[in-house]
DNA sequence: ATTCATATTTATCGATCGTTAAAAACGATA
DNA sequence: TATCGTTTTTAACGATCGATAAATATGAAT
């Protein structure tokens, strides 16, 4: 008690040095996963920190070791989940020019819904929380997701160069990412109303099929154009 | 005290009618509207009945007593804002067969703008809720979101034979309902990555524009097609 | 004025939420 | 083996949730 411990000089210690060690990005990496994971079941309001907890098989205090907040969390989650769809997203362009409309436009989308059926949680994670932040306080993520969309917009115009108007290319380019959000982070609900499985390979063709009967015509139009 | 009052028999004394006052069905009404707003700002699991309460100027527990449980008067509300919505749809169509699809088609869509701007609860219900019910918990009015969706394709094939597939039909309906939803319920969303402002005429504009431009060649194709 | 069913308020229940503090377990260094 | 920083667990906080029970207010009929 008292104090006086030796010099009480130094007092500085170790804390020039963060020395994480191994274990510690084990348990965060799991902690993401897991939070990915609840956050595609779950809107973020309705996802709690107990879940993720049990999720990860960790008492959910330990998230706030390595996460301060919820909402750090989230973020953290959203930014990996867009960063990997917009990587993705570059790589599925490569080749297409040389096609045509037709099978341009074909294999794109096979390539699309084959990252859909492996990462089926991007989509969710954006459609569960995309609606919700009207009126109520702001979701975290927020931002992100706008930034998200606004990204896939400028790969398309960087990888596709049309000869169209800058409305007419927005418009088709919003379309096609609403439309294919909605498919893919909703099945449940559409697949629903058609009267298929969610995960079903009709269901996926369905998707393909929609996709490309309503975004073909105008792209064929904006392709072909007075060219440019 | 004790008991045997008079002849004692009846005993069923007033129970034979409600005697529903007319202060019953204002309170219930104002209720019915404050959940309304609540539910068309925050999903499901996110709204309470204390902000409910809240906004009906009213002691929340008093909602429990006009309705058994949350879900209850949630089902209430879907129920009514769907049946509107279906109401109205039917009117949308009146007289447009005979205008050709340009023409027609944005007639219906003023129609259907001129209503959105009006009842924008509507369509924030439903998105918020559409996507929601997947995992998880079944949200109460699930069943409810989808039979609207399915009744608005029937009404449509009522109003304007096609002659197209069936698929064809099935994927122009559904594209058109699945943008026109998103737009219009999650305005704020697309506003914001459109640079524009949720409410304003040239965001309705750009949400018209759209939709004629994705929907009307394939509804050219459809009407124009082989006749009958 | 009294009665009594209806309508509304008050108080409270058990459950879950995000977060914090403190205790305990762990693991490398001395 | 003892020490000490790091990691994990345990316990608890204040707040909010949907729902219930009991107390009170209201208002028409007797």
């Amino acid at each position: 008690m008292m104090s006086s411990p030796k010099t009480e000089a130094p007092r500085k210690r170790a804390s020039f040095q963060k020395k994480e060690g191994p274990q510690k990005q084990l348990t965060r990496e799991k902690i993401l996963e897991a939070a990915t994971q609840v956050f595609a079941d779950y809107p973020y309001y309705t996802a709690s920190i107990r879940m993720i907890g049990k999720a990860a098989k960790i008492d959910h205090p330990l998230i706030n070791y390595y996460f301060p907040t919820k909402a750090a969390l989230f973020e953290e989650v959203l930014k990996r989940v867009t960063e990997q769809y917009y990587v993705a997203n570059i790589s599925w362009f490569e080749g297409l020019r040389e096609l045509g409309p037709e099978k341009g436009l074909s294999l794109y989308i096979d390539r699309f819904l084959d990252f859909a059926l492996q990462h089926p949680r991007a989509f969710r994670i954006i459609t569960l929380n995309l609606v919700s932040a009207e009126e109520t306080e702001i979701i975290p993520g927020y931002q992100q997701i706008q930034d998200f969309f606004a990204r896939t917009t400028h790969t398309f115009r960087q990888a596709i160069p049309l000869s169209g108007s800058k409305q007419d290319i927005e418009m088709l380019t919003t379309s096609f990412n609403t439309l294919a959000i909605n498919y893919l982070g909703a099945s449940t609900y559409y697949a629903g109303i058609l009267g298929m499985e969610p995960g079903s390979r009709q269901y996926m063709q369905w998707v393909k099929d929609s996709l490309i009967y309503m975004i073909l015509p105008r792209l064929k139009q904006l392709l072909g154009g007075t060219a440019q």
